[in-house]
Order: structure tokens, then sequence, then C-alpha cells
DNA sequence: TGCGCCTTTTGCAACGATGCAATAGCTGAG
DNA sequence: CTCAGCTATTGCATCGTTGCAAAAGGCGCA
């Protein structure tokens, strides 16, 4: 009861390997009479084909990968169920791997021994890998990077406008009256410049309403969890002059922060707003519910998916820079829960 | 610059192609002088060996394929880091799939042209589809099953006891001295019997406590979401007599519930106290955070994998039912603040 | 010197499917 | 009645790798 081939079913219906594969198939004719033979077969054996050998010989898998430091990191688990509907679109399969941020997981990804030539592509969310490494280890494979940016123009890639989206939310801090705006989760050190985008974006918003910028007010964090958040935001409630107003790098710190204002009996948005960027569900339900820059995820994965089928399938331009759209959801942790919209 | 292959460097080398495998492999001895010569060429070269190929020769893949309803519903994604984890501690890596709880996606993952045959194996955690069904879907494909039981005995099947789960929570918040406690999430119409099974629980919890149930607080619900959760805590709150406690089969639910109380001006858990199931880390950091009934999900996952792979090997025993461990997290949203663990 | 034994290296077939080109079978025109 | 021209069917080679078993080479021992 092993899996049958074409070979049994060919023997079994008395026709050729050929003529059954032409059967399953469909791309040649075949003659009514043997046709309702095969089929005959096919199904009293239960056939199915071996994708394996299929992708063998076809030189395809159908099969991409999306590779993304976390699958617990509510951002990627929405991004991941984006690109598993795209890619089926295209009648792809989405293979997941999770690289915990760690630059040694991320390099085997890509590495002799790597699963990566199961793939037809690759789309990656590196955290730590830099653009030398992953240029020099990719060479066979298509790939598309999602979010961080890698400088040298060697890759496609699909990201927000992480600069505006930033300087978008500490102008909606600041359109609310806020005048000591803090930002939670500059990573001055770290390989990837999303955060540090989105401190530029920060800087503008300031500066370009006249505020000086405060350092003491820009709380680095290691990354973008939740506990971290609440860190820094214990961390900025115990200044003399804390904030009336916090721009999060994303919704995991937006919420730890809440937390920690909460736990210290700070009121929000009352004593300090807050607002994070990711546009995750949690944020529709935490109380308050959180102000956020959302990703379109949808069109990011779909331009990814695009974007990567394309250079499989060679149609591809030159690596491109692709900005998705983002839009500011205003919600309770800046507006109370008067303005609040979804 | 198109993938090179055995033959390739063979013929670099100037050896035979099943020397530059064993090179490769390392299985087999080879003398010094090949080894060094071989090892040039494939570096040259930058060989990868072609997965697929390898697949089909070896007749395994070394992929397993996770099948859950969402992967944007923390549990499943906080799950899906684990079995992933797991999976590659055994060599394995994960294809994740979602069927958005569509019978006929389940049912499209099964059959004849689907892709299971890819895989060594399956974890599925179905939604809709039935028993005899999944049966005469799977005579090839070891298959595990996560969380949903069916019926029957044939299938391998990973999960947590859930009436106890459900009793366990339901008298906590009766230890509380809660004495109108409601559940949120009943199917009583749904192929899964895991809302089932926990609405024997709470039945179970009540009775032992010698109170009678009412049916007016049992508020079914078609799928586990937030926005059902506060659906079915606005209607609890509009009863005459609302009730003073809320177990609901999740935690989406319960944050769902919490959102809707918090909505209407009462208080959790002064008014009403909230207990979910599931333990994701969403709870941690709600306000209030939330007390949950956490099943174990690496130990589910490593088990899951494990019986898996057993099945795959042959080494399994007939098909087993586990249950896995859970424990309850007591939080703020049943004690308050004062009485909070983590 | 010759034989057997051990080690290294190799050739061949196979995994299961599909592309290609050739064959078999048929029709209709001349 | 023959032959071109078409369609349905088939055989063979191939995708890149590995299992198997035989071949080649080296060595010690009788």
């Amino acid at each position: 009861m092993a899996g049958s081939t074409l070979r049994d079913v060919a023997r079994r219906a008395g026709v050729s390997i050929r003529t059954v594969s032409n059967v399953v198939n469909g791309s040649v004719p075949v003659s009514e009479e043997l046709r309702t033979r095969v089929q005959a077969a096919l199904d009293e054996l239960d056939y199915r084909p071996n994708l394996v050998a299929r992708n063998l010989r076809r030189g395809r898998s159908g099969m991409i990968a999306l590779v993304v430091p976390e699958l617990d990191v509510p951002y990627f688990a929405e991004l991941a169920r984006e690109v598993i509907t795209a890619a089926r679109a295209h009648g792809y399969v989405v293979m997941l791997d999770q690289t915990d941020g760690d630059g040694e997981r991320e390099r085997e990804l890509l590495g002799r021994e790597s699963r990566a030539t199961m793939f037809d592509g690759l789309l990656l969310s590196p955290l730590t890998i830099s653009a030398e490494e992953l240029r020099s280890r990719t060479n066979r494979v298509p790939v598309v990077l999602l979010g961080e940016h890698i400088f040298n123009g060697s890759f496609h890639h699909v990201a927000i406008d992480n600069v505006a989206a930033a300087r978008e939310a500490t102008e909606h801090l600041l359109g609310l009256g806020r005048r000591r705006v803090a930002a939670i989760g500059d990573q001055p050190y770290s390989t990837g410049e999303t955060a540090q985008l989105r401190t530029i974006g920060y800087r503008q918003a300031l500066e370009r309403a006249g505020h000086a910028v405060d350092e003491e007010l820009i709380v680095p964090t290691q990354r973008f969890h939740r506990h971290l958040g609440a860190q820094a935001m214990e961390h900025l409630l115990a200044l003399p002059e804390p904030p009336d107003a916090v721009f999060c790098y994303n919704d995991l710190l937006a919420i730890g922060a809440m937390r920690a204002a909460a736990r210290a009996g700070v009121r929000v948005p009352d004593d300090i707003a807050v607002v994070g960027v990711d546009g995750i569900q949690e944020g529709q339900y935490s109380s308050p519910s959180l102000t956020t820059v959302a990703p379109d995820k949808a069109e990011i994965a779909r331009t990814a998916v695009g974007t990567l089928l394309g250079v499989i399938d060679g149609s591809a331009p030159p690596p491109t820079e692709t900005k998705a759209p983002h839009r500011l959801l205003v919600r309770e942790s800046t507006v109370g829960v008067g303005g609040a919209g979804p």
C-alpha cells in the first residue's frame, strides 16, 4: 500500500507510462477510451504524483521560503499569513523558518548545506546579516528582502517608508499638543537600519516643529519585545522631567510601555500618549487601544511574492526598492476614548 | 553560474562522480590526495547539493508540514515556533500552511493533487474535517493530530486534558467566591470537540461545587476570536442578572471580553473576573493581565514531532492519545493587582 | 613469484517523473 | 490503392543524486 507510481498504474491499465503521465497532466490529448481506462487504474491504485520526482524533472519546486526572526512576534505572524495567501494565489506554497535573530542561524540558512536549494526563492527578513555576506552566499537563489534595507543595490527590497512613518507618528503626537515626546526602540549599533531610519523620522518631526531633540528621551532597546518596552517606559517615567508622549518603534514595545504605565499608575493617554508601529491585531484590543502606524501587510506580501516570482522566472527588472503604503490608525492611546477609530 | 552538479565537479577534479559524492557525504573513506583535490574543485565551483535530487534518491525529504487554521492566531504562532524548534532538533524543517478553518482547504490539503507527498509527515490541527474523511485521505502520509481530538483511534493525537483544564479554570473562579460564572466559547454544533470538552469541564466544576448550571450563561461563539469574545461579553453584561465571572475558552475570547467590559465601564476583576485558555504572551501584557490555563506548548511540540518521526521511521506504537501538561497562571484578571503572578 | 585480502575508486542502475522525437494508426485526397 | 498528413501513443534519455557490487590497486605472507 506504499505509494503507487506511474509504472504501477501503466501496468494495470495496460498502457505506457507516458500515456498515464499524459492523462494525469492533461496537456497532451488522449483518446476517450484510454483515458477512462487509465483513470480507473488511477483511482483503484489511489495514485498520487511524487512531487519530489516531478520537481527534479521540472527544475522547479513550487515552494518559496519565508525566513523571519521570530514567528511568535505578531507582526511576522500576520505578515506570514499574507505571504502564504499571496503565494497560494500563484500556486506556490511557503516554507517558514525563524532565525531567532541569531546571525549564525541566518548564515546557516544560506550556507553550503542549507536547504535553500530546495526552494525556488527566498523571502528574507534579516536582522543581523550584512550585505556582502548575503550577496556572497546567495548567488544562486533568488532573494527578496523584507523590511530591513541592505544598502548596496544588489537585492530587491520591500518595506514601508520608515522615515515617513516615524515622522507621521511623531507629528501626530505633536499635533495633539504634546511637548516632551520620547522615542523607544533606537538601535544605534545594529546592522539592521530600520530602527535608525525611524529615529531619523522622529528627529525630523521634532525639528520641523521647531522643538529641540532631548537625547535623554531617546531610549534604545536591544530588540522589539514587550518586556523591553516596559523597561524603557519605567526608565522614562523615572526621569526628573518625564515625557508626555512616547513614540514606540513597534507595537510590542508600545504595549509593554502601556503596561508599565498602568502599573505605575500613569494614565494613557491623559498623562502620556503612546503610539506604535506595525498595526498588529493585538493593539486593537488592548486597553486603551493602541494608535499605530500600520504597514499594508497584504500589499507588502503581494509585492514581495510577485517580485520574487519575477526573479525566479527571469522576468524581473534589476533590483528594485519598493515602498509599501502605510497609514496612521488613531486610537485611544493618543486621543482617549472619545476620538478612537477602529 | 547556474548551480554546478556532481558531474561538473568530477570533471574538474578528474575523478568519478561517485568519488565526489563520497567526499561530500563523508561516509565512505577517500584518500587524502583525492579528498583535497575534490575539495578544491567543490570550492571553486561553489557546489551545492541538489536537495530535490537527493530527496528523490533517498526517499525522504527531511520536511514535515504543520497545518493550522490561522497563523496569526497567537496560540498557533507560538505553537509553530515550538514545532519548528523541535523539528530542527531532529534535522527536520517545517512547512507551514493555514486552512482558515475552511473545510475545503483542509480537504484540498490531503487531496490527490496535494503537496502532502512532498513531506515525510503531517502535523494537523483540523477544525472542520471529520474522522472518516481524514482517514480515507491519508492512508499514505504519516499524520499526528494536534488539539482537536477525532474520535476513532486511527490517529496519533496530542492535546491537553480539555475537561480538566476547563474544570480547573472554573474552580479557580468559584474559589474566589464568584457565584455567577459564565462561559464563552461553546460550539455545540461544531465537528471539533475541543469546545464541547471545555463545556463539560465547566459544568463539572459547577456541579461539584453544588451550583446549578444556568444555561443562559453559556454563550456559544462561532470561532475563537477577539471580536467574538467582545460580542459575547456585551451580551452577558446586558443580562438582567449579569455574571460576576467568565471562563473564556481561549485567551483571544478573554481579551475581547475584557475589552468589552472596559468599554462598558465594568471593572475586571472587581466587577467581573475573567480567565482564558492558551497562555499566549499577549495575556501577560494586557491590562489587566490575563489569568489563563497555559498548555505546555514546547512539550506538545516535542511530543508531536517525536511521535510523527516515529511514525515516519516505523518505530511508533499504534495510535496514541497523549495528554500534554497544562497549568493555571493566576494573574490580575481574576485576583487583581495585589495577587498577580508573572 | 603468486595468491588472497583489504582499501580505494568506479560504473551502472535506480528513485519517479517529464521533454523530445519517433512510431503506429488512421483518415482522406489523388 | 497509395501516400501524405494528421493524431494518439510510445520509448528513450534525462533531471542530480545515491546504493550496490564489481574493479583496480596495494600489500603482506606463503
